[in-house]
Parts: structure tokens; C-alpha cells; sequence
DNA sequence: TAGATTGTTAATCGATTAACAATC
DNA sequence: TAGATTGTTAATCGATTAACAATC
């Protein structure tokens, strides 16, 4: 979006920037109203204000320090994810409980056992976490996280957390988009064969 | 829920499951209806029956091959992910652009370049796609995909793909998630520092 | 018969889209 | 003034949840 924009005009309309989105304008106008981004009448967004606004509201005005629980192979790969980066994040503790991999390096840093969870995310003030255990920890880590002062929390496991609502959880439950792909070939398999 | 479900009795409620899994019964009786699935009154549904019908349901009788493009570390650390496996998934076809990457192996699976999809596509009848691409790439990459026969596809690019509506698109957008993640922790830290 | 749980309909909720007066 | 696009309200849609008669 920023770099469609950017070298254009100074000014978009919600339905150009809805256009590059895939989305209808008026969905457009009423996400920027999230952070009451003002448009002008008839000429559309400031787009360098725009821009910074939605920096400013995404809070990607600093970089950010995250937990990572779980270096397993989906583990290892996620913290090699340039889009971290992209949204000025940077995966700073990686921890697992498995001894055999403590102590082991991925991408120059250092995999640390569970204990040290709550000194270091307390000391670097971490409010992001991520679980990439198997299924059946993932309860226990997300618990771990929040006494440690993490209030935003990636479950890529597919149970689903019971945790103080004031936390936030995104799924990204891999398994779950397995499942739908398989179903939807299999309908289509079906639906071939019948005819 | 299988897991579960089998030791303990020969039937189980939709309150039951739905406890186990995080949703409210009337919710896992809704889903069982997409296959007419059929329970006892003050009974339940009987496990081995339901099971065999979710699986065929799911499309997880038979093993089925998979199609991956792109092949970054994301790419990569999906051909390696174990919950393929239990959806008896196989990714057989690894494509990449890149030259440099084409002819390396990966997990015992040579990288081919973008010109035999046609072919191996139609000859092993693949249906499903995984699209592990850099964004721009991702509109081309489906169109190939569904030139080639493939009708479900697993979308891990920020791009909005246009494309006949029989195909199935399953978007895994771990931008949107960052994104995300960063605005709510940013939240938590306004709501904080006003107080 | 009494108790439990289904299958399904109706109510609720939130998110998406349409529409349009206000305004640049 | 005429044309374009906003900000916002109302309509639509789909998904979730509640409720309950039917039934084992």
C-alpha cells in the first residue's frame, strides 16, 4: 500500500487503496477510522500523513522484542521471517524445554530453557510471545507468558487459549488450514465423479 | 478429539466434544451437519462412526500430493511440517523461480523450475497448492496453478488472488498477524502510559 | 416415565457492504 | 457551481449462540 502510494500523488482515495487491497472502499474508510485517520472530500488521504498515522497506530515507531517458545522446525523458520523485520520486530529470547536443544545456536541466538522466562521478558519489558510447541504445552507456555508480562500471544498450536481476556491471541492454526484444503479437494473429487 | 474420544467410551456428546475443543455444542452439531452425521438422542455419537465419517468427510482416506512454490524458508520449513503428514499430505512437487535454487534438494525433494508444473501437475492429478512466493509473485503463480488443474490453494502471501470462483483459497497471511500483534502490544502501552 | 441429548429453528452478534448527505 | 470523495448511518450477510420440541 505505502509503496504503491507513495510515488503516485500526495493524495488517495479510500477506493484506490481499496482497489490495490481487494477490498471496497467503504471498508477502507471505516479501518482508517480505527485510528481516526481524516480524509479531505472529494481529493482522498494525505498519504505520508496517512502513513505515519498508521506507523504511529501499529506502533511500529520502535522496534519491538519478542518471545518465541517452541524451536521446532515451524520455530526455526518463523524466526528467520523476513516480515519481523518488516514490522520492526525482532525475535530476542528463543526458549524451549527440550535440554537436548539448549544451548544450541539458530540464526545467532542462543536456544535458553523456560526457567529464564520471566527475568529476561520482565527486564526487556518483552509484550509479545510466541507458541510453536506441540498442542499439549501450549496452554501451559501461553499461562507462563502473561505471568511474565507478555499481553499479546501467537498460537500457531491448534488449542485454544484460556487465558485473562485482556490478552490478546492470534491463531494461525496451520492443522485447521490442512484440514479445509484437504475437505475442499475431496468435495471437488466427489463432486467429479458423480457426474 | 479422536485421541480423546476413543479410550473412554463408545459414545460421546456434542457438549463433549465441544468442551474439549473450546466451542459450544450446538456449534459442533452445526458442523457435523455438513456430513450428515448422526447422533442418538440422550446418547451422543457413536466415536468409531464419527470418526470414519469426519475422515471421509476430510478426505483423509487416501494419501494426496501436494504442489509447493516458493521455496524461502517459509517454503521450507512447510515441506517439513509434521501436521502434513496427519492429513496424509505429501509435498511432492517443490518449484521456485530461481535459478540458483532450482537442482538443490530439500528433504530428499529436488526443486524444479516453474515449467514442468503442467506437466507433473496433470500426471499426478494434483488439486492442492501452496503459494510460499514473495507477494508480487503470487497472482501469477495461481493462475499457473489453476491452469494446471489445482482447485485448493494455501495462500501464505499477503496478496489478494483474483481467480475462478470454483477454486478454493485458503489465505495464511503472517503479516496481518505481526501487524496485529504490534497494534494491540502498542495498545497495551498508550493505555498504559495515559494512566 | 424421567433424564439426556439430538436436530433444527429463531435470536443474536459482528463484520461487511451500500448508500447518501456533508463538504471540499 | 459541478464533480468527487469523505464520514457515517442503515441494510445486508454470515456465522455463532440460545432454545426447545422431538426422541432415544
Amino acid at each position: 500500500l505505502k509503496h504503491a502510494a507513495e510515488q503516485e500523488s500526495s493524495y488517495i482515495s479510500s477506493s484506490e487503496i481499496g482497489r490495490k487491497a481487494g477490498v471496497p472502499g467503504a471498508q477502507v474508510r471505516k479501518d482508517l477510522l480505527c485510528f481516526k485517520a481524516k480524509g479531505r472530500p472529494s481529493v482522498g488521504f494525505h498519504v505520508l500523513t496517512l502513513r505515519k498515522d498508521l506507523e504511529r497506530y501499529l506502533g511500529l515507531e520502535h522496534s519491538r522484542s519478542v518471545a518465541l517458545v517452541g524451536a521446532g522446525n515451524l520455530g526455526k523458520a518463523l524466526a528467520q521471517f523476513p516480515g519481523f523485520a518488516q514490522y520492526g520486530m525482532k525475535i530476542t529470547l528463543l526458549l524451549d524445554k527440550d535440554p537436548q536443544k539448549i544451548g544450541s545456536v539458530i540464526g545467532g541466538l542462543e536456544i535458553k530453557g523456560m526457567d529464564v522466562l520471566p527475568l529476561i521478558a520482565k527486564e526487556k519489558r518483552l509484550k509479545i510471545g510466541i507458541i510453536t510447541t506441540p498442542a499439549s504445552e501450549a496452554q501451559l507456555v501461553a499461562e507462563q507468558m502473561v505471568a511474565a508480562g507478555i499481553i499479546s500471544i501467537w498460537n500457531f498450536t491448534p488449542t485454544r487459549l484460556s487465558l485473562p481476556e485482556e490478552v490478546f491471541i492470534r491463531y494461525e492454526d496451520l492443522s485447521a488450514g490442512l484440514a479445509l484444503l484437504s475437505q475442499k479437494a475431496a468435495e471437488f473429487e466427489r463432486n467429479h465423479n458423480h457426474e
